[in-house]
DNA sequence: CGTGCAGCTCTTGTATACAAAACCCCGTGC
DNA sequence: GCACGGGGTTTTGTATACAAGAGCTGCACG
């Protein structure tokens, strides 16, 4: 069963990431609880976890607001992703099983043949591509890394990203994947954090030249 | 006010770190809030938080028990501090002001004023090196950085590495905050990080050869 | 003697009631 | 006109009550 809590806390993210709430808006567990049809409790969990996440902020007061992300921001959670994913592919290098390779072999061939055709299918190209950083994550077997990561992978900004990609850049994320795989498959570790470290820094990239005012 | 929440997080957190609750010990909420004198809700919001720093890990089922954390983990934990903090004193080295500069100058000479004399200060010293690690980070001006680190920076660990230092150990610590100041005044990001990943290096050597078996 | 299931207990998840603190608005004094 | 309280209102923090699910115990049966 999918706790009360877990739906609030998607609900809030929701309204939060969809814009419905801008930055400023206050987040008041009551008015909450009826837009999401639950008590005050486990409103009032979902928005401690929307707080350590970052997407609000706590006034002097005990009250809670939405975060305002500017582009200093996003530079920022893109250079931690980098190094922690970094660390989490050096780290999946010395680490991962025969299975877990070839399981990351088959999601970056389902990756590659959503983009494959004339008309990429952007939804499962995303779907895929978390799945890949997933296993990847999987494969460190450090659940420390995996939390700090889960606060960290803005699915907004993701999408954001992947929306406007043309499709080459998204051929590209498959190869430096295919790039990935062969260090993994040669146990090198320093060569795996460097290509994850590389493919972050690139989505970046193409994240600023795809909105270039945040 | 120092909230019942709090209240309760740092009671079984002591609990947890003075080893009366020892790994794989079952945290009921009931129980919880007999011994710290409050009820049951903000012991639930004290174990959500222990739970998202790994002191306590849930069952299939919905229970917590406290977490077993063998020498893997801390090296890991160490390993984190080391690259996340060293991007801290990267930030910091750009964007530090002279007050905050100055903050960390006193910081660090009342640190060496802490171990300077025969006997050795150390709960000064840990309380002003402690400090100083904050200072730097609050220089970074990331608050996400900040919560990270909070979640990784362990007390105890710290406190175990330090009452074993042999003295020069201490000494060198210090030496390693001037580096690290000298850095800041440079403005060389790069050379603040290196600092600060040796620095955090070093320690986990401390540990290791201060607590072989772990 | 081992296995499975029924019933019970214990524990967590959620709702609600109450207490206390923060905020807001408005009137008052300067 | 503006600063400053004061009291009501709103909002959070805590306690408690209730519901539902997990796990344990012990008995029956193979």
């Amino acid at each position: 069963m999918t706790t009360a809590s877990d739906k609030a806390y998607a609900e809030i993210r929701g309204l939060i990431l969809a814009g419905d709430a801008s930055p400023g808006t206050p987040l008041r567990e009551e008015a909450l609880a009826d837009i999401v049809g639950v008590s005050r409790t486990p409103v009032r969990e979902a928005l401690k976890r929307l707080e350590a996440e970052h997407y609000a902020i706590r006034t002097s007061g005990g009250r809670l607001v939405v975060a305002a992300w500017d582009g200093d921001d996003v530079a920022e959670i893109f250079a931690l992703r980098a190094m922690l994913e970094g660390h989490a592919a050096a780290r999946a290098a010395r680490r991962i099983t025969p299975d877990a390779l070839l399981a990351l072999k088959a999601c970056n061939q389902a990756l590659q043949a959503a983009v494959a055709g004339d008309a990429p299918d952007v939804a499962r190209f995303l779907a895929e591509n978390r799945r890949f950083h997933d296993l990847v994550i999987g494969a460190s077997a450090s659940a420390r890394l995996a939390t700090m990561l889960a606060s960290l992978v803005e699915q907004p900004i993701v999408r954001r990203t992947a929306t406007r990609y043309a499709r080459d850049d998204l051929m590209r994320s498959a190869h430096e994947h295919d790039q990935l795989i062969q260090a993994f498959a040669a146990r090198d570790a320093e060569w795996a954090k460097a290509v994850m470290a590389a493919h972050i820094h690139r989505a970046l990239h193409a994240f600023r030249t795809a909105s270039p005012s945040k």
